[in-house]
RNA sequence: GGGGUCUUAGCUCAGCUGGGAGAGCAUCUGCCUUACAAGCAGAGGGUCAUAGGUUCGAGCCCUAUAGGCCCCACCA
């Protein structure tokens, strides 16, 4: 008894029994073990702040795809899962949160914070995991870690203190980014710059006169887009050669409003061809200008609160926000006549990345990390190519990065991170950096400290996950045998943030590459090319899809026609493809299993394998062997395009079709003649034998249906898990009742052994995402079979275009004549006689040397080697025929002039590969022929 | 300002190391053929952005130009 499937693909409910099935059997489980080859993929950690959004879900099929087939090829697979605090995104969150129950931040105090913070984390962190498995992710769940979790802290704290040794680590006061609206400092990879309409305000600054007074006539003008920062100014600066002003080195201008005399400097950083080639300087609040003063030993004046409110220093503009205080500045500057003019002004703004906030840049405290000599490993490896980046453009990127990379601001002021290990001496103000609070002083000898209150950037700790997730700093038995792990995926949109980061960690606490390449995918667009986002509401929910068409059409969605580092669209036609296709091959298996029900199908030896049969093996061979050469490469989107040809084009549309009326053969007792017309026309011999043969010729084709429909259900596994693993498991019980049920000792059983499958025991195994990936065999390679049978095809193809060009009814069957004087050819038309008929609408195909018997209003098809005739009854109209034979002749004139062509090119043959030319000199033999036919055709009608 | 990338059928995109242009969707024409109408068969549709160059041979390599997108830098 077969199991009964319905009759359209229904992903529903079945893929959550299958992944509960796999969990259950702890296939994605995987332990340390030295006889087999370990393959590892460290996950991007998701935010546990995060919803499943459709860059996840590429992200995560595409690992999932690799590990997939890593472990079938029979690796030692591990894809090491996990979650990410995400320091900043969390705490923004909480903070939201708390604010709409009234409760304040700042009120309710770091402790209580953290107790939310981490409640958070139970109730949302697994969220994002869940919805993973929705995907069919197959990580060793039993292995997740979270960048907080104790393993985590230790690794962190262990790394700050090392770094903070060997004085990579440092605290110092430098212009930063400071979000006002999250309160705390941010690194330069967290600023985007946006393109703003603003103004350019022309505002004048009196000289200082020689009695220390400002002149009436004398002054100083320029242009800035941020008038509120002259609150903070120490000095104006010109360019030392610019003529213009050199009258003005060493003097001084008095900075209105604040009636504060600061010195003309000069510098080479101002650029005489910008408007008045005058700078104001506010390092305090400018990086170029904190440069500048530092060169000048320029004071620095911080007029800006955290919240960006003008400060004490900011006299009586102190409390206005900073574009309250530009009004009121510009007003009054206007009023004291200083104002030159405003014009419009298109510049780019640095932006928070999380909250859009226009970021200030302001001089603080805080921690930084030496790069310059850090980088340097990082650099040399992708250099060297022992870290490969997959497309390889983004090495240059890369290297854009490296190249200009600046000290790394890592403390943050915020409360849900790692709290940075540093320790001050409440006496007398030592720093002591530690992995525990120190008993005592060594400076003073006293014991009271408190912890730096800032904790450490997110990244600081994403940034050691290939190594830490293994059980860095344990020297565990895992990191040892899975590091470095072999392959990185992620959006080239992280690469500064994480990939960069990971590398130089790697080689500093690892003295090893954390991974061997970075496969980098791009970003998934709405239909019209949009990104999807939040706030423009064009995201679709991947969980919804999954809903309406089933994980494995949402994952062939995102892998077809992507190429890596490549963006796509996204949009329901696509799904809806890829749903079709799953449909496809439902029905193909239902097909296959419906003819194999209750019949034992055995290995045929290899002269019981007709010639299509041979056709469709080698094809799949081939199709092996592409397929995992594609795989190895990381080309995704070209392998699982292969595989959704293969089993639709080829196998379904052709080789089922061709097959169909040897499994009929059976089957037709007697009560629908009807049907079986096609057949009638083939040379009617003894009953017995031929029941025999039908017999033989059955078993073989239900065997190489099954044979290629599993091996081709393995290839498109890691692509599509659900519906391969139903259908192989589906089909796997049935050759076991089938085995049952016939006696199970002998042949069905041996055949199975021996291995219907190319790697032998596809039967035996429970799950086929723990069967063998299937490797090309020589002996499965039928070169001549192959060609014959794409002869037949376009034998075929001739007929039906034929047929439908002159609107012939597919219910009108017609005699076909196959005339060839080659033999071969012949035989293999025999051969095929039986699908021949069925798939070119014959009542009879006769098979002849000579034209015997045709009617000499025949239409035909010319195919290389031989001329198909079609007597209709119906009388042709010649002219119209001789017309349709007019226009192949001048096809094939222009494919032989063009061969010709290529042949009469003594450049050519002399320089071309010889296989070329072979190939060439084959394709004139067979136009040639072709062409012969046609003309003789032509000549005998008139 | 520097760099990257794209321009291929009506639309969205593949095209791996240079060797006769592909897919999906859309369009047109026939088909409910006992796996599948979420299907089958057939058809139309491309000067591969433009101009040069290298080569026996270029969608693919080189140069320039035009347009689109992205990243980095941030001249106030």
């Amino acid at each position: 008894m077969s199991k009964e499937l319905a009759k359209t693909y229904d992903p529903a409910g079945l893929e959550d029994r299958l992944y509960e099935k796999w969990m259950k059997n702890k296939y994605f489980h995987a332990e340390v073990d030295y006889d087999k080859t370990p393959f590892t993929i460290v996950i991007p950690p998701p935010n546990i702040t995060g919803q499943l959004h459709m860059g996840h879900a590429l992200d995560n099929t595409m690992q999932d795809i690799i590990i997939r087939f890593k472990r079938m090829q029979g690796y030692n697979a591990l894809w090491q899962p996990g979650t990410d605090h995400a320091s900043i995104a969390t705490e923004v969150k909480i903070t939201e949160t708390l604010k709409k129950e009234g409760i304040d931040k700042q009120e309710l105090g770091r402790e209580k914070f953290l107790e939310r913070a981490w409640d958070w984390k139970k109730e949302y962190g697994g969220r994002i995991i869940s919805q993973l498995k929705k995907m069919g992710s197959s990580c060793d769940w039993d292995r997740e870690r979270f960048t907080m979790d104790e393993g985590c802290n230790r690794a962190v704290t262990q790394v700050f203190v090392k770094m903070h040794e060997k004085g990579y680590i440092y605290k110092g006061s430098r212009i930063i980014n400071w979000c006002p609206v999250c309160n705390t400092s941010i690194s330069d990879a967290e600023v985007v710059y946006q393109e703003q309409a603003g103004h350019l305000w022309h505002i004048k600054y009196p000289v200082v006169r020689e009695d220390g007074t400002p002149s009436d006539t004398e002054f100083l003008t320029f242009a800035t887009t941020r008038p509120e920062t002259m609150l903070g100014d120490t000095a104006v600066a010109i360019h030392p050669e610019d003529e213009r002003y050199s009258h003005l080195i060493g003097r001084s201008v008095m900075l209105p409003i604040m009636n504060r005399v600061i010195p003309v400097v000069t510098d080479t950083y101002v650029d005489r061809e910008f408007g008045t080639g005058v700078v104001k300087i506010t390092p305090a609040h400018d990086p170029n200008d904190f440069e500048v003063g530092r060169r000048h030993g320029l004071s620095v004046i911080n007029v800006m609160n955290d919240d960006a409110t003008i400060n004490a220093n900011g006299g009586r503009f102190q409390g206005m926000d900073r574009y309250e205080a530009r009004k009121a500045i510009v007003e009054e500057l206007q009023q004291l006549g200083l104002l030159v003019k405003i014009e419009d002004y298109s510049h780019n703004v640095g932006t928070h990345d999380r909250c859009k906030t226009t970021v200030e840049p302001l001089v603080k405290e805080q921690w930084f990390v030496k790069m310059d000599e850090l980088i340097k490993p990082a650099v040399e490896a992708v250099k060297k190519g022992e870290i490969r980046l997959v497309p390889q453009r983004m090495e240059k990127v890369y290297f854009n990065w490296t190249d200009n990379i600046r000290d790394w601001c890592i403390s943050r002021q915020l409360w849900w991170g790692h709290r940075i290990p540093a320790y001050y001496c409440s006496q007398c103000g030592e720093t002591v950096v530690a992995e525990q609070t120190p008993a005592v002083c060594p400076k003073c000898g006293c014991s009271h400290f408190t912890q730096d209150p800032d904790t450490l950037d997110t990244w600081f700790s994403s940034a050691l996950w290939p190594f830490e997730t293994l059980g860095w700093p344990e020297q565990t038995e895992e990191l040892k045998y899975f590091y470095p792990t072999d392959v990185l995926v992620t959006g080239y949109d992280i690469i500064f943030f994480w990939v960069i980061r990971m590398i130089f960690s790697g080689y500093e606490h690892m003295g090893e590459k954390p991974f061997k390449t970075v496969l980098f995918h791009g970003l998934v667009r709405d239909g019209q090319g949009y990104k999807m986002s939040k706030s423009l509401g064009n995201g679709i929910d991947p969980l919804e899809v999954i809903e309406k068409y089933g994980a494995d059409a949402l994952r062939l969605t995102l892998i077809t026609g992507n190429a890596p580092g490549n963006d796509m669209r996204f949009y329901y036609e696509r799904v809806e493809n890829s749903r079709n296709f799953a449909n496809k091959v439902w029905n193909a298996s239902r097909f296959i299993m419906m003819n194999m029900d209750g019949k034992r199908v055995t290995e045929p030896a290899l002269q019981e394998l007709q010639p299509v049969d041979k056709w469709i093996l080698s094809k799949l061979n081939t199709l092996v062997k592409d397929v995992t050469d594609n795989m190895e490469s990381f080309e995704l989107g070209i392998a699982v395009q292969k595989v959704y040809d293969f089993i639709w084009d080829e196998f379904c549309d052709w080789y089922i079709e061709m097959v169909k009326p040897r499994l009929y053969a059976g089957r037709r007792s007697g009560d629908d003649q009807e049907g079986s017309a096609g057949q009638d026309g083939s040379p009617s011999a003894a009953a017995g034998t031929e029941d025999m043969a039908d017999l033989s010729s059955q078993n073989a084709a239900l065997w190489t249906l099954k044979t290629v429909l599993m091996d081709a259900l393995k290839l498109l596994h890691p692509f599509m898990p659900f519906i391969t693993e139903e259908i192989f498991c589906t089909l796997r019980d049935m050759e076991k009742d089938a085995s049952a049920a016939g006696d199970a000792s002998s042949e069905a059983g041996r055949s199975m052994e021996k291995g219907s499958c190319a790697g032998g025991d596809c039967f035996r195994e429970e799950s086929i995402m723990i069967s063998r990936w299937p490797e090309f065999r020589e002996d499965r390679s039928f070169a001549k079979e192959e060609k014959d049978i794409e002869i037949l095809k376009s034998a075929v193809r001739g007929i039906r275009g034929v047929r439908s060009e002159m609107n012939v009814a597919p219910s009108h069957k017609a005699g076909v004549f196959v005339v060839s004087e080659d033999e071969g050819l012949l035989d293999t038309f025999r051969e095929g006689r039986l699908f021949f008929a069925s798939l070119a609408y014959a009542k009879e195909v006769m098979i002849q040397r000579d034209k015997t018997g045709i009617a000499q209003d025949a239409v035909s098809v010319v195919i290389p080697g031989a001329t198909l005739y079609i007597p209709f009854a119906e009388l042709v109209d010649i002219e119209q025929e001789k017309e349709r034979l007019r226009k192949e002749r001048t096809r094939l004139q222009g494919e032989l002039d063009r061969v010709r062509g290529m042949l009469s090119n003594e450049r050519f043959l002399s320089k071309a590969p010889e296989s070329k030319v072979a190939q060439e000199k084959e394709k004139l033999d067979k136009y040639t022929q072709m062409m012969e036919q046609v003309e003789k055709r032509l000549e005998q009608l008139g």
